[in-house]
Parts: C-alpha cells; structure tokens; sequence
DNA sequence: ATTTGATTTTGATCTGCATCAGGAAAACGT
DNA sequence: ACGTTTTCCTGATGCAGATCAAAATCAAAT
C-alpha cells in the first residue's frame, strides 16, 4: 500500500531553496530523495531525538516547529535553538555522531529523515551538496557566533526586539508574513533562550505593545512598526 | 630561494590530530600537505582577516592566539571567538564566500593558508578530508550553541570560570599544561567576550585568588583548585 | 459546563553588575 | 632610562532585571 505522503518530493517542496536541494538540478534533487524518508507526524511535546543517542539520521523540517535543548548538571533546561520549516536539525551531532541536545516539537510538525551515511556517499558524488552543506554550516556557526555577542552584551529590550525581528525575517524566506506570526514557543522559551525571565518577557511585550510597536494577542504577533522594531534591536 | 620555514609540513606538524589533517593517512597528509602554503608570521595586532573580504582561504593557527570579532552599527567590537594553536579561521565564511568578522593577532603567531577551491576539490576525492570538516564544523556549531546557553543564564563568577575551564582544557588538548598558562587576550577583550564589564572582570579574579582557587600573576595564571573551579563553572 | 493545570500578566522588593572615578602598575616607544 | 600610553585594580553609587508573590487568562480533559 503507498503512503499517503509519498507525493511529496524534494522536487515539489517549497522549502528546497533553504533546504539540502539548493541549487541541485533536477537530477540531482532526484538522487537526494531517493535516500529521503519521509518521518511519521511529530505531535506537540513529541521527542525527536535525545541527547547522546547515536546519529543516524539529520531531519529537515518541513512543516511545524521545534526547539532544541540540553539538559545541564543542575537538571535545568537550556534552549539552544528553534526550528523552522526548511531547518537542518542534527549538525551538531556530526562531530561525535552522537546527539548533543535533545529536540522537540513545539507543534504538530513533519519532518523528513536524512541517513547521514547516504549522505555523505551522495556527497562525494555530488559538488552542489557538498557545497549546500558546507554553506548551511557555515552558517549555522556564524549565526550562532553572531547572537553570543548580540545577545551578551545587549539590554533585555534590545534582545527580544531582536528575537523578533530574526523570526520575522525567517518567516519572510519562507514565503511567510513577517508582520503577523505565531509565537509557537511559550514566553518561558523565549526567556530561557535570550537569557531572561519569563515576567521580563511579559512586561518588555506589553510594553513594546503601549508604544505602538507591535501588537501582542497571546501568541499572535502583529509588528506595526518593523523599522521602529529593528532600531529597537540595533 | 627556499623559505626558511619550508621544512614545516602537515606530516610533522604537532597541532594535525586537531586539525584538517586528522585520521588522514600518509598518502592524504602529503595530497593536503601540497595545497597549504605557510603565510608569513602576524604581530600582535596584525589583522589577519577583514570583515566582508572575499574568502580565497581558511587559515589554520600552527602558533600563537588571535581573536575574532564583529562591528556593530554602532562601531563597537564584539568579539566572538579566541583561536588557538590547531584551530581553523574562517568556517563562518563559507556560506557566502566572504569573511563575516575580522581577525587579529594577540601575540606573534605562524597561520596555514589553506585555498578553498583547493580544498573543495580534495574533499571530492577524500572521504577522511570530508569527514574532518564536518567534525569541526560541527564542533564549531555544538560549542557555540552551548556557550549561549551557559553565558546567557549565568553569574559573572560562572562565565568567568566557565572560560578559564574551557582555556584550560584546549591547553590541555594541545598538549599544553591545563594548571598555568598565560592570557594572552586583555581583560577587557575577556569582558567583550563574555558580556562583562572589564572591572568585573577584574574584581572577579582578584576573589578568585582570595579563595585560593587560582593565582594570578598579570597575564599568568595558575589554576590551584582544578576540581573547585569547575564546580564554580557548573 | 467544570475542573485542573499551564501559561501569562502585573506589582513590589532586592541584588548583581554596570558605570563613574581615581590611582597603580605594566608595557611600549624613544 | 625616561616619559607616555595602555592595562589593571579598587571603591562608591545607581539601575536593570531577577526574584518573590499572587491574580488573571487560557487550554485540555472529563
């Protein structure tokens, strides 16, 4: 019996520019999906992986959201990253190949499973993967560079502004809206990953929806003013 | 005329176990012994890379220390990242073939110039070459990712022996002593790192020293209490 | 609908670190 | 060796954001 989402392609999937399959040819994308197995729905709170399992798979999101975290000595949660539709989840385990944080969906989220060893068979093969994955990376590590000194040395203010802004600007590559999202990850996630108290998020969101800059219902977000928000972020 | 510095190679080179020649064999070694050429010695203060230069190599540290940093939009220097001896400059760069941050020398310090192109071209041929930049890729992203979480929710004191800790342990690595060795960064360059005041800084290794878990003298250090240390790192 | 638990908001207080200020000690250049 | 500059240390003060406390809102389950 087919699966029911065996329609799906890399071919077709309208994250592919952000995803492995850029700037692949056609016959190129399609040896990449031959390896690609599509992974069952993940349900919100589901575990992908666990911190320490052995690395098997990368995953690209594509559909959803999840964050990833690890787990320090204290037994306190640090959230290193969230995830979008397009997202590679798993670089950070190719160093050991083992899993060095653990990942979990913050929505119902589809996801396709990436056999590292294919993978790097397919490399060898193919320049424009090899590239792709020098590219995705590359940037992964500036931008997670980047953010340590954006967020060190930066008020509580400019930090969320920033946070939001990056999260519009993600959407936008997506095709999405930049002005009117969904916060899928709670005010505490967003505390715990910008190094912040939950009641420090609440006030700084109320207080950018007084000046007009945004506004905030639950988890919607509307940005009234994205310039004034990028100034706000530097 | 030969170069006086010509006799150097990949082959006996005592930083390769942490470097792109890694797990190679010694047919792998002499191939990526070939394409590195030895830059000329950086001074103190020399810069090595300017933000937004066109990337042509990655370089990779035999001596010496160099910081990487950012400027802002408001022409502070943010500093991200100290590189040691084995480390490789420049994986930022890759996704859009253009430096993101500038780089300086510390101290005198012996860089490999290694040509990307060139090294793309190896890494189609080697599978262990290819598996080497992943690894510290990789690692590069892990670490960095996990600095964010441990500076963004921690004490003064905690970053501070967080950072010493981790000096310590690439000391170690590199075969060098983990129990004394020499900053050879400012106190100010430490604060910009870890988003401190350089009095706080300051103040911090003084009390450190009162509590006898480390000796400073200057640039030197000497870390007493190992174990209480890491316990103060978390 | 009602209970239950999770999440968010708002207020009051307290503290860790930035900032300001001044001086001491190294490092550097001549 | 000398002055100059950079780096480092220490004290005093103030404020941004943590923490404590408690109410309000939302979401899931029965």
């Amino acid at each position: 019996m087919a699966n029911m989402t065996s329609h799906i392609h890399c071919q077709n999937c309208s994250m592919a520019a952000l995803c492995l399959p850029y700037q692949l040819d056609q016959e190129g994308m399609a040896r990449l999906d031959t390896i690609i197995q599509r992974h069952k729905p993940l349900h919100k709170r589901d575990v992908l992986v666990n911190a320490g399992a052995p690395l098997k798979f990368l995953y690209a999101v594509r559909s959803g959201s999840l964050k990833s975290y690890t787990i320090d000595d204290n037994g306190v949660e640090q959230i290193i990253d969230f995830h979008l539709p397009g997202d590679l989840i798993g670089f950070d385990a190719l160093a050991r190949s083992e899993h060095r944080s653990y990942t979990q969906a913050l929505e119902t989220s589809m996801l396709c499973e990436i056999p590292v060893s294919s993978l790097d068979d397919l490399a060898e093969q193919m320049p424009g993967l090899r590239r792709q994955m020098w590219r995705l990376m590359s940037g992964e590590i500036f931008t997670s560079k980047q953010l340590l000194g954006t967020l060190n040395n930066r008020s509580a203010q400019q930090r969320l502004a920033h946070f939001l802004v990056t999260l519009a600007d993600r959407f936008k590559e997506r095709g999405l809206s930049s002005r009117s999202f969904r916060l899928t990850m709670t005010r505490a996630d967003i505390g715990n990953y910008l190094g912040l108290s939950v009641e420090t998020i609440s006030r700084i969101l109320s207080a950018l929806q007084l000046e007009g800059v945004i506004d905030v219902q639950n988890k919607l977000v509307n940005v009234i003013e994205p310039t004034r928000l990028r100034e706000l972020a530097q």
